[in-house]
RNA sequence: GUGGGUGUAGCUCAGUUGGUCAGAGCGUCUGGUUGUGGCCCAGAAGGUCGAGGGUUCAAGUCCCUUCACUCACCCCA
């Protein structure tokens, strides 16, 4: 029987890794013009740290988690968590009052599989603490649409309030009473779904229950003062910085913490995992992992989800040039000879590769070809006894005789390759 | 946890009502006269038809079981 790996467990492939070198890079380059610091995180972390951010009766920590159950940690399913964890550990506050950081990493979560949805997944996580100022929120919705924009992908930007533990409990009763009405309408998932998290009945799918609550009373006409000035301050701030959005107001957080703003970037063109990137405010999460009291936000953004985009946007990047120069080596000698001068020109900052198993030069171009390099030079008895060989431009075919010596041709390949550093 | 779909060469897939059905394309390798890639041509390697059991003279082809993958539900980025 063949080892393979565990369900919901992908390799990412040499042909792959080229569009999540492009995800990553665009990301690095865009958090920073937003002046933001990477933190790189543990993956594994005290359980008790996620069932108290991410809520105990949620079903990421009722049954989704990987947990070693004997030493009480746990694979993160997130990366808010271990970055507030850590924001507080090093008292992150003491040294700046406003931190903007951003983590980039694995995630697990024991869900079922299906498309875009893995059980290692790759996160994009953004947060900023020590501001709860409504043009935050609107920024980091910027931030999250200029990433869109320079990867060449689309996604329509949906905003909602929570409100806050002032404001949400008086809706949620009012909800539950319009719902009690309706009860025997709703599917069974919603009947359990009003016990458990009733704001979800908002956002079923089914259309007999969307008929239900559409009259159903809204979160954003329940806001409290404090919160309604947050929302107003949210949207006219989107439209100064002209970000395109809409407002749902049925849009639900499933992780416990969030407060006031939410808000997703979805698409149609991922089959059900509509968002590529949610996210929201969480003021009082900071203060509830034994930290002060310090406002925050954040969102995440599904690296898979938005490879599959860029793959699906017809993007087709073409096949780079692996390598700069292959060395033909033919016979013993010859062999012998490039491969020292592979090794020289690698030393020399070239990137260079040779056959090593003394294949026909025949089978040697097409290695070069296949690879894409820009030239093959020739190294046989010949060219050993007159101290040149002829080097093959790819592209036009045409060669030339250099000087069979590392100095002469190293300098000659960097002359007329581009790409090259220094 | 629940439901649907699919499992035939490295990859993408054909395989009619069970009877040369073990195939194609791509990829790989070799060759098409001495040491030159792409295009073309020729040839080769490569598969216990997911696994196990059953029906039958005969099973990729029918039945059962099982495993895997996949899409969707739940939930969620």
């Amino acid at each position: 029987m063949k080892i393979k790996a565990l369900n919901g467990f992908k390799d990412i492939l040499p042909e792959d890794v080229g569009i999540w070198r492009r995800v990553e890079d665009v990301v690095r380059d865009v958090l920073e013009r937003f002046h933001f610091a990477e933190i790189r995180l543990p993956i594994l972390e005290k359980t008790e740290l996620f069932a108290r951010s991410i809520g105990a009766d949620t079903d990421i920590v009722e049954k989704e988690m990987y947990t070693f159950t004997d030493k009480q940690v746990t694979m993160r399913p997130e990366a808010t968590a271990s970055l507030m964890r850590a924001y507080i550990e090093h008292s992150m506050h003491a040294a700046r009052p406003v931190q903007r950081l951003f983590t980039i990493g694995p995630m697990f979560r024991h869900e079922r599989p299906q498309k875009g949805r893995l059980r290692q997944f790759h996160q994009l996580d953004v947060e900023v603490l020590g501001s709860s100022s409504y043009r935050l929120d609107a920024e980091l919705m910027s931030l999250g649409s200029l990433l869109f924009a320079e990867l060449g992908v689309s996604a329509s930007l949906e905003i909602n309030s929570l409100g806050c533990p002032d404001c949400r409990p008086a809706y949620r009763r009012q909800l539950l009473e319009f719902i009690g009405d309706r009860i025997g309408q709703l599917c069974s998932d919603c009947r359990r779904r009003s016990l458990t998290n009733p704001l979800r009945v908002l956002d079923c799918k089914k259309d007999g229950c969307r008929q239900q609550v559409a009259q159903a009373p809204s979160l954003i006409d329940h806001l409290c003062p404090a919160c309604a000035d947050h929302f107003s301050g949210v949207r006219d701030s989107l439209e100064r910085l002209s970000v395109p959005y809409s407002v749902n107001k049925f849009m639900v957080r499933g992780l416990d913490y969030y407060v006031r703003t939410t808000f997703e970037f979805v698409t149609d063109r991922l089959g059900s995992q509509a968002a590529v990137c949610a996210g929201g405010r969480y003021d009082g999460l900071i203060e509830m992992l034994g930290g002060p009291k310090i406002p925050g936000i954040g969102f995440a953004m599904g690296l898979e989800r938005l490879v599959l985009l860029l793959k699906s946007s017809d993007q087709t990047p073409g096949q780079a040039a692996e390598i700069d120069v292959f060395v033909a080596g033919l016979g013993e000698r010859g062999s012998g000879y490039g491969f020292a001068l592979v090794d020289g020109l690698r030393r020399d900052g070239l990137r260079a590769d040779m056959d090593l198993d003394g294949k026909s030069l025949k089978s040697q171009m097409k290695q070069a070809d296949k690879a894409g390099s820009r030239f093959v030079l020739i190294i046989g008895d010949q060219e050993l006894a007159g101290r040149r060989a002829p080097l093959r431009d790819m592209a036009t075919g045409e060669q030339v005789e250099l000087a069979l010596d590392l100095e002469s041709i190293s300098t000659y390949i960097k002359e007329r390759s581009s790409g090259l550093d220094g």
